[in-house]
DNA sequence: CCGTCTACCATTTTT
DNA sequence: TGGTAGACGG
């Protein structure tokens, strides 16, 4: 959702122009006139047609690069401006929250500040939750109710299988919570849960004790804010569900094709008064069915409504021609697609470039010289990415770039949110905000260490389960009759004032003031400072990143208009996506194809690009959906590069610690040729463009790879010998340059002393910060 | 009751 | 390979 302004490279003479007679429906209303709005915004006929789509339901299949992201802000923008709906009647759905903001910031400069913020624009997820906030009474919560991430809700199931008395090995939480998930997005309670085999039976019970737990806990997960919206959507009489299913005028929803089954009840309850469902999206880039999406809601869409309008955009304004045709090479042996035809008016321009390596470091290599050579012919940063399958995949790359001083970001892993410091921190800011949250609760209660033991917590549980309450609830009780010594029983009182205290606090004090307060009152910061080893040091600095992340929050609420309370800020960070995380600084990206999903860059490399890896396979054979899904998301790889796109792949890998020979992978046999040109990465490299439909993607084609699922382990034992070392120190000194991964060059100011040595040091663009030695290297 | 060590695990994609 | 859960010793 990067498409900014009048796509690249489309040439005037090939744009279907709209009649003149047409622009009046772009009429801007009365407080924009004169303030530069666009008069002949460049549409093409179905572009028009979609926009300008009066009422009932509308279909748009939009094609890679087929300026979907405007045809989605002009439509919202005609039906204020045309139709004069007012805006807290529309609602657009996205996929992130970073293509909610960038629709909200085109709208804006179309439309002024004020209708902007009354439209509702967000994920599922967060507009939901917003529901949920205003009717939480009506599904048994309460108003401060938690969101609890993937971690939270595996420890309540284990929590749920011990007391169960199940076996976890039996019954990996992991399993049992997917399987969970899996009925909610079906639709399906505890109730209904068919039972097949005693695993089902079991998971009836796991799943009931879990949804009970949620509740006694006052918290939800990701589904249930889904679940709980659409049940009150779809319930005829309430007053709720009345309210919800004629408060919209118009629905619109982006990505549709990865909608998933109760996502689509949800909008077809809230559409149901008016009819007005727009859905925009692609079944080639439907690439998140193990999420639960279905490609058959948008394929089958037409079925449930058969009145649909359907719009195709078929022409392509973002890529040259020879991307758009390896595009279609890729997608076309795709079993099930609604046809369309994706064309450019675009010259050919660069071949794709299909290029062998001898293994990852080698590929690496070559991503390190594609980007410097990116960078010397002027190609702005931001615009070159690496993608690859699996996030494992990304350290090698990251090694290399950083040995060659150059400045990256890493989309996803979100690896800031998961540390202990940074949970810590959010945990008791969430018990300040919902004392009911036993995932929290659990989590803090004793850290820093005060003394409340395995035994305590154990009794405060089991107190919790026996009355149905949160454990925080429970604490009463406990103390009663808990059978507990007096020491801990003090210690136990002593924890709920420091939260009674806070909570207390909390009522006038804003967010980022109520995390310092945290951090003073808990003896969290203290017990760091204390530490004083690198380690805490490091842990003190990822809080005041949160801490400085709060901030931002409020800061970004005075633009908006909303209050920033603290509710609102854990709210944001419990359903942020990877995108949601890219910064606008001036370095490369490197993500997952996933995370590429609805981007664009001038410049791609795809890495990995071979079988086992690119389609990947864990265990289990290739059943022909997952692998159609696999060529899905090799589509959505190709079709995000705008002019430059080279394709790697590498004749040994390792990964998990594992090192195999693999077949290139078998989309590569599906380039048509025309678009193409071969090359080797360096001597090491196996002869490039040798394979053909026999040879690529089979382990017999002449590849020397051992057959598939076989376990063979090919090690070379001098692999790890040259890796650059990460420990070393010791060159670094005043007024010498050195190199951080996110900041780039900076010139050191000086050295702090400690068990491990800090260097304060001034980036360009940055300004002076403090870094553990470690995390920097020599320029 | 605390923290450290070890052995074991699995090992995609994420709201 | 690296993270995590559980056991063990202090």
């Amino acid at each position: 959702m990067t498409v900014t302004e009048a796509p690249r490279n489309c040439r005037p003479d090939s744009l279907k122009i709209a009649p003149a007679g047409d622009w009046r429906y772009y009429s801007p209303p009365p407080d924009r006139i004169g303030m530069g709005f666009p008069m002949a915004p460049e549409l093409n006929e179905p572009q028009i047609e979609a926009v300008t789509h009066a009422s009932g339901p509308l279909l748009v299949f939009a094609g890679a690069g087929s300026g979907k992201t405007r045809v989605i802000t002009y439509r919202v923008f005609h039906l204020l401006a045309e139709h004069q709906v007012p805006p807290y009647r529309i609602l657009t759905v996205t996929f992130t929250n970073k293509a909610a903001g960038e629709l909200r910031e085109r709208l804006r400069r179309l439309t002024g500040e004020g209708v902007t913020n009354d439209l509702w624009v967000g994920t599922f997820h967060a507009v939901c939750a917003r529901f949920l906030r205003r009717y939480h009474d009506a599904v048994g919560l309460e108003r401060s109710f938690s969101i609890y991430d993937e971690s939270d809700q595996r420890a309540v199931v284990t929590r749920v299988l011990r007391e169960l008395g199940l076996d976890e090995r039996r019954l990996p939480p992991k399993i049992v919570l997917s399987r969970i998930h899996a009925e909610k997005r079906e639709g399906r309670g505890p109730d209904a849960v068919e039972l097949d085999s005693t695993f089902d039976a079991a998971l009836r019970d796991v799943y009931q004790r879990y949804q009970a737990a949620l509740v006694a806990a006052n918290a939800v997960d990701f589904e249930d804010l889904i679940l709980h919206v659409m049940r009150l959507a779809e319930e005829p009489e309430g007053i709720v569900g009345r309210e919800l299913r004629s408060r919209f005028a118009h629905v619109l929803v982006d990505e549709f094709q990865d909608t998933n089954l109760i996502q689509y009840r949800l909008l077809r309850a809230l559409a149901a008064t008016t009819q007005n469902l727009c859905v925009v999206g692609d079944d080639d880039q439907s690439i998140y069915r193990w999420r639960g999406a279905d490609v058959r809601l948008i394929r089958g869409f037409r079925r449930d409504f058969p009145q649909a309008t359907v719009v195709k955009l078929e022409q392509n304004y973002r890529s040259t021609g020879h991307i758009v045709t390896a595009a279609l090479g890729v997608i076309a042996p795709s079993a099930t697609r609604e046809p369309k035809r994706l064309w450019t008016a675009a010259e050919a321009g660069a071949p794709v470039r299909v290029v062998a390596a001898g293994d990852e470091r080698d590929e690496a290599a070559f991503v390190v010289r594609t980007i410097q050579q990116e960078l010397g012919r002027n190609t702005d940063a931001r615009q070159i990415a690496v993608f690859y399958r699996i996030h494992a995949q990304s350290r090698v790359i990251e090694e290399a770039l950083r040995g060659e001083r150059i400045p990256y970001q890493v989309i996803g892993g979100m690896k800031f949110f998961e540390r202990a410091e940074v949970k810590d921190l959010l945990g008791y800011l969430r018990l300040v905000d919902n004392p009911r949250s036993d995932a929290d609760l659990m989590r803090v209660i004793n850290v820093p260490a005060r003394g409340i033991g395995q035994k305590t917590v154990q009794r405060l549980l089991e107190v919790a389960t026996g009355r149905g309450s949160a454990a925080y609830d429970a604490i009463d009780a406990v103390l009663r009759d808990g059978g507990l010594g007096s020491a801990a029983k003090s210690k136990l009182v002593a924890f709920r004032d420091l939260v009674e205290g806070l909570r207390h606090a909390a009522t006038d004090t804003p967010p980022h003031a109520m995390a310092r307060l945290v951090l003073e009152r808990t003896g969290y910061r203290d017990a760091l400072r204390e530490e004083d080893t690198a380690e805490s040091d490091a842990r003190l600095e990822n809080i005041e990143e949160l801490v400085g992340s709060i901030v931002e929050y409020e800061a970004e609420s005075v633009d908006t208009g909303e209050p920033a309370t603290l509710r609102g800020y854990l709210e944001r960070v419990s359903l942020v996506a990877a995108v949601d995380g890219m910064k606008d600084v001036p370095c490369i990206s490197l993500m997952t194809v996933h995370g590429a999903k609805g981007l664009e860059f001038t410049s791609v490399i795809l890495t990995g690009m071979e079988e086992e890896v690119f389609p990947y396979r864990g265990v289990g054979g290739d059943h022909p959906e997952e692998l159609d899904e696999e060529r899905r998301l090799a589509y959505v790889a190709v079709t995000r590069a705008r002019e430059r796109l080279a394709i790697v792949y590498a004749a040994q890998r390792t990964l998990f610690g594992q090192t195999r020979y693999l077949a290139p992978s078998r989309f590569l046999a599906d380039l048509p040729r025309s678009a193409v040109v071969h090359e080797r990465a360096s001597a090491r490299a196996p002869i490039a463009g040798r394979f053909d439909r026999g040879a690529v993607g089979l382990a017999d084609g002449g590849c020397r790879s051992p057959a598939p699922g076989s376990g063979e382990r090919i090690v070379d034992p001098e692999f790890f010998d040259d890796l650059p070392p990460t420990d070393d120190t010791s060159g670094i000194r005043p007024g010498r340059r050195v190199f951080h991964r996110r900041f780039g060059e900076g010139t050191v100011e000086g050295i702090e002393s400690g068990a491990k040595p800090i260097v304060v040091a001034r980036f360009e663009g940055f300004g002076v910060r403090k870094i553990l030695a470690e995390f920097l290297e020599l320029a």
